[in-house]
DNA sequence: GTTCTAGAAC
DNA sequence: GTTCTAGAAC
């Protein structure tokens, strides 16, 4: 099932633009007697504005209400596997599959249906006790690879009543949103079914923490609507891994679109705790959306509360219905700001703070919420941007990857705003002054989309030189994204055991980390001068120091470094640059002194990259250096990033040019710069999970990948996008 | 780094 | 049965 739904997915790729078809959905009951699945379909029927069958046996009934446009409720135990088979083969590929598991403890179905009385099949009193504990043996649940779509479990009546609200809420047009998960995901080190639902990690980092299943939200969001994305239990699946053996969370119908999506979650600003006067804070919310929305692309603008019955909420949904702002771009969302993804689905790469004007956690609300969740990282990304913000403006601090809120709901930037304060018992407070009030809060909320404009545009900026920053700042104080990244991923991550080149030699790649400079430089010589390569890794440092044994590979040559194809390109363009000097072997070998050199291969790195650019605009380019590289002299890969070659052929090769493994060698340069030495990546990066390079989805194989990246226009993760570490031709003049 | 291949996975 | 990985040899 895994197979064939990631097939189907990658089959149809939601642009997050098309038109989501609508399919009836056959509804598979599963429990048993007493479970509860009359109740659960009765009510849904009662509340659900789109037609429903409830069937209990037939499945011609169900065929033909199918054929009615319907969507069906199997009511019926379909306590194992083969009960269920028929059920799935109903409308074939016109109808999504889903089942709900009504879980609830034997007792508790006994007592129920020994309870009851009028029941159709005729099972209650004593009898229905029976017939209870002989299926409780028999019970087997349901799985994706019977061929389910969804699979919800409930154990309590509270996990019923959200599994009632979700398929009641569902509208005639509505397609079942939570279908489109963006990604499967794969335990790194095992094959088996029930761990496939490891957590979704943004950074890419082996997964260690709860499993978080990814879903986005459809296009068809009404801004009339508050939308709450049901939270079933396979938003929180580790808890019922264990039991469903196999809960996959691929699709057949989704793509990675919804998560793509550029997304600024904001909360109201000044509202609350400043006490703004709704009716006129909703008009100025309102007011800048409508003037933003053009400004944004493809990206969503999301108002957020925590309260269903949130006043603001309803409205600006209803103003903003009122000036036909586009649903699709900017709609109100009731949850958790800091769970969105996790909690509700909606992925937001970027969320606003209304932070108070001392950048600091606490206060309540918002702020103290946002800080928590986020961690100490915040804080110190904070403090670094800014330490204190005036009312009207903004801030944008870069999430780094260590930060919960990065990891587990994908949030890259947290703007921090400030608006006016009507509330006298805080500071700076303008009492009535509404005229100021309204100026101010203005200019707060255009801070804030202009920020989240600036960090949009970034991302689609690659730059060739360096300059994937905000292109503009209107009143945000803005922050130039640093390296701080990617250096405190590496730092986090797994530091170097050996390498089995070095035949035997242990070399900590961390070496020097707690001694002066000198006492790194004369270790590193004793290593390096003990130290020996195997012959076969022996040919670069050949052609480095006798170049002219072999013209027939250099394309360019100067003092200080050379540059040729590699002999096995991993992608359609795949250059090294290699330094010419003797005993600089590989990347542990690079000190300050060596900036410059590292500098001139960049450059003419570049320059190969930004000449093939010309050639052919679609490419992009990293650049970089393997922390162990398998041979012999410092070289620079220059690689275009589609991968398209057969050479390409293992994990290894794959993994050493996707994961932290692979460092940038701009971040080379910054790191030797800040603090004169590089942190390298062991081989354990080389182990991880196959993940696409661009939208991070997961792939048993490395046919399969190559499949999946041969077609993925996901864009590259902000990480890559800034400080020039991806090369493309988007947004530049070449 | 690649090639080869046993055996695991499918 | 075929496909694919991973470890050894080079």
């Amino acid at each position: 099932m895994m197979e064939s739904m990631e097939i189907d997915r990658e089959k149809a790729p939601s642009t997050g633009e098309e038109k989501k078809e609508t399919k009836p959905i056959v509804v598979v009951l599963v429990g048993l007697p007493g479970s509860g699945k009359s109740t659960l379909c009765d009510e849904v029927m009662r509340i659900s504005s789109r037609p429903w069958a409830r069937v209990c046996q037939c499945l011609s009934v169900a065929a033909t209400a199918l054929k009615d446009g319907k969507s069906v409720f199997i009511d019926r135990c379909n306590i194992d596997r083969e009960q269920r088979a028929d059920f799935l083969k109903l409308g074939g590929q016109q109808t999504e599959k889903h089942a709900v598991v009504l879980d609830h403890p034997a007792k508790l179905c006994i007592s129920r249906s020994v309870k009851r009385t009028g029941h159709e099949g005729n099972l209650q009193g004593g009898k229905a006790a029976a017939v209870v504990n002989q299926m409780v043996p028999k019970k087997e649940l349901p799985k994706l690879s019977e061929g389910f779509d969804r699979i919800t479990f409930c154990h309590d009546e509270r996990d019923v009543k959200e599994a009632v609200n979700v398929y009641g809420s569902l509208g005639p047009l509505d397609s079942s949103f939570w279908l489109f998960w963006t990604e499967e995901v794969r335990c790194q080190d095992s094959t088996r079914d029930n761990e496939f639902l490891k957590k979704v990690d943004p950074s890419g980092k082996a997964g260690s923490e709860p499993t978080v299943c990814q879903k986005s939200i459809p296009n068809e969001l009404s801004v009339g609507e508050d939308t709450v994305l049901q939270r079933t239990k396979m938003d929180s699946g580790a808890l019922e891994v264990g039991k469903s053996n196999e809960l996959d969370i691929t699709s057949t119908s989704g793509g990675n679109s919804a998560d793509s999506i550029p997304t600024l979650a904001f909360p109201s600003i000044s509202t609350a705790d400043f006490q703004f006067n709704l009716e006129k804070a909703s008009d100025i919310i309102v007011e800048k959306v409508e003037e933003f929305i053009s400004r944004i692309g493809k990206a969503r603008l999301v108002l957020v509360d925590l309260s269903q019955g949130s006043k603001i909420l309803s409205l600006v949904k209803t103003k903003a219905a009122q000036k036909n702002i586009d649903s699709n771009k900017f709609f109100t969302f009731v949850g958790d700001i800091t769970r969105l993804h996790s909690q509700r689905g909606l992925h937001c790469n970027v969320i606003a703070n209304a932070a108070n004007w001392r950048l600091k956690p606490g206060g309540g609300g918002v702020n103290a919420a946002i800080f928590k969740a986020a961690g100490s990282a915040l804080e110190i990304a904070t403090k670094e941007k800014a330490v204190s913000l005036s009312p009207g403006k903004s801030v944008i601090v870069p999430l780094s990857s260590s930060s919960p809120l990065f990891t587990r709901e994908g949030v890259t930037h947290v703007i921090h705003v400030l608006g006016p304060n009507m509330n006298p018992m805080r500071p700076d407070c303008l009492k009535d002054d509404y005229v100021q009030g309204c100026k101010i809060l203005r200019e707060a909320y255009s801070s804030l989309f202009e920020g989240f404009v600036s960090i949009v545009r970034s991302h689609g900026l690659a730059s060739i030189h360096n300059s994937g920053r905000p292109l503009e700042s209107g009143g945000f104080q803005e922050v130039i994204p640093t390296n701080d990244d990617q250096k405190a991923k590496r730092e986090a991550d797994y530091e170097s055991e050996n390498n089995k080149k070095y035949k035997g030699l242990r070399r900590d790649l961390k070496s020097g980390a707690s001694s002066s400079m000198d006492e790194e430089k004369n270790q590193d010589k004793s290593v390096n001068m003990t130290k020996s390569w195997a012959s076969w890794a022996q040919a670069l440092h050949d052609v480095a120091m006798h170049p002219n044994k072999h013209k027939n590979v250099v394309l360019e040559i100067s003092d200080d470094v050379l540059v040729m194809n590699d002999a096995y390109p991993k992608a359609q363009r795949h250059l090294l640059v290699l330094v010419r000097v003797d005993g600089l072997d590989s990347i542990a070998d690079i000190r300050r002194e060596h900036i410059p050199l590292l500098k001139t291969m960049h450059a003419v790195g570049l320059k190969w990259a930004v000449k093939f650019l010309n050639e052919n605009k679609s490419l992009s380019f990293r650049l970089g250096y393997h922390s162990v590289p398998s041979m012999r002299q410092l070289h620079l890969h220059v690689i275009s990033q589609d991968f398209d070659s057969n050479h390409l052929k293992n994990k290894k090769h794959w993994n050493s040019f996707t994961t932290p493994f692979f460092l940038d060698s701009v971040d080379v340069i910054k790191e030797l710069e800040d603090v004169g030495r590089v942190t390298l990546k062991d081989d354990k990066c080389l182990a991880m999970e196959l993940r696409c390079h661009r939208c991070r989805s997961a792939h048993p194989n490395i046919p399969r990948l190559k499949a999946h990246i041969s077609s993925c226009q996901a864009p590259f993760s902000a990480d890559l996008l800034q400080n020039g570490r991806l090369v493309s031709s988007t947004g530049t003049d070449c």
